[in-house]
DNA sequence: TCATCATTCAAACAGTTGTTTGAAACCAAC
DNA sequence: GTTGGTTTCAAACAACTGTTTGAATGATGA
């Protein structure tokens, strides 16, 4: 009688797919050193012996669990760089577009739920800070490419501000910008649950804000303070603005 | 004929404090999970059973490993704002001062290179997104008291902000604080070596001017925007300034 | 049906982990 | 010198680490 019907359910992916979900949020969740192969295995249902036959060794499961998602967020980063690029005539785009395209897509990967974005998210920002240099400079080589062509915009749009001061501002941005991905529910260090319950839509907004506004900063005089002492504000200098 | 002569010279310090210091660096250097014993032991020219026999055990060493710096950092900051408070005849104090005196402290402990400043500061930094929830745990319970004080000052100083708006940005502040003190060699995905030769002077200058500056970029307007599809440029909205 | 391939599995591997032990060494006070 | 308490030391502990092995199982195509 009844012919198959065609129901919304979710096949048990394959083994390979199992370790690297349950790798990801493990070590999102507790970290890659104190994450054991026992843990993945076990939470993954499968054999101890799987990740090394799948993958080789923990630190290519490590690559995997990153090149997995990485690949599509930084070729999406530079696809909206290009996309700001055309739409300029004289090449200069404004840079507020540039900081919204460069970290609003870290946000957006975020909040990709589908994708598993909060976990890799959490995962992501985390590692920044991660002391494996292993792990370092595997992210580096895999983010390079993507955050020297979003610097080099940035410089082109603020040719009166010194490159050395842009790199610091991104700097800054970025941390804040992991911060703020991956400080959700781990380490609330203001006490505050508020912080807990955000959804990417007011979390994208207020990030942006407070990212534009240190970008958009006064220039600092620098040198001429004296930490050690009372500090002294830093006094305004010009800077540029932008829409 | 030569009497004992009144040379300056650094006295060995004793078992329990290098075992402080070794394990101080190579818990910055590497992180808790990555950093054995022997590790700890070698570089301390100490026995093995040595920490177990000062400390108990790995967990009660990293306590004291911060409870050695932490108290005399949030004793400074607690001090800087009684004194802003004392100064001030409403109580309440311009946001400014606030955060130069919370975020700025870090710095100077930071840049107190007697007291090991840097290295404590660079792990500091680092354990803010530390995964094990022991440290996190620890360090809560530790900075609550501090943390508390300022955000209230806080409220009180931006009346006209939601207290929300207000912890968000705090949020943010220290993403950026804990990055920039932490990341001064550690990851470096920016790839640039301008940020690595940084001194505690021109650090503090240019993030004070960043967090200020973020702190008093306008409100955004919340949960208008779309985040999933092409995000849009939070809106301005009013927003208070201080001096 | 058979051979071929990829995958799973229980068991073991050698090395490392944090911790404990009990004797030795040290050091002051008597 | 002897005592009593603190600190150091080499050695061992059980538990756990990532990885390997070789046989069993599964699926695929001829």
């Amino acid at each position: 009688m009844a012919a198959s019907i065609p129901v919304e359910y979710a096949p048990v992916p394959d083994t390979r797919t199992r370790i690297l979900d349950a790798a990801e949020a493990l070590f999102a969740a507790r970290g890659f050193e104190a994450t054991t192969m026992r843990m993945i295995t076990s939470a993954a249902q499968a054999n101890l012996a799987s990740v090394n036959y799948h993958f080789g060794a923990k630190e290519s499961l490590i690559e995997e669990v990153f090149r997995r998602r990485l690949g599509a967020i930084t070729a999406r980063m530079l696809a909206r760089l290009d996309e700001l690029e055309r739409a300029s005539d004289s090449g200069v785009i404004r840079p507020s577009k540039i900081v919204e395209a460069f970290f609003g897509e870290a946000i957006c990967a975020a909040a990709d739920e589908a994708r598993g974005g909060k976990v890799f998210m959490r995962l992501f920002g985390r590692t920044l800070t991660e002391p494996n240099e292993f792990v370092r400079n595997f992210l580096k080589r895999e983010y390079a490419i993507a955050v020297e062509r979003y610097k080099q915009a940035l410089f082109r749009a603020l040719p009166g501000v010194s490159p050395e001061e842009i790199v610091w501002r991104l700097h800054f941005m970025l941390g804040a910008t992991a911060h703020a991905i991956a400080g959700a529910d781990a380490l609330n260090l203001l006490g505050d649950e508020m912080i807990a319950a955000a959804d990417a839509d007011t979390l994208y907004a207020r990030l942006m804000s407070f990212l534009l506004g240190g970008l958009r900063a006064p220039l600092p005089l620098t040198g001429a303070n004296n930490v050690s002492s009372a500090p002294a504000t830093p006094k305004a200098a010009s800077s540029k603005r932008d829409g």
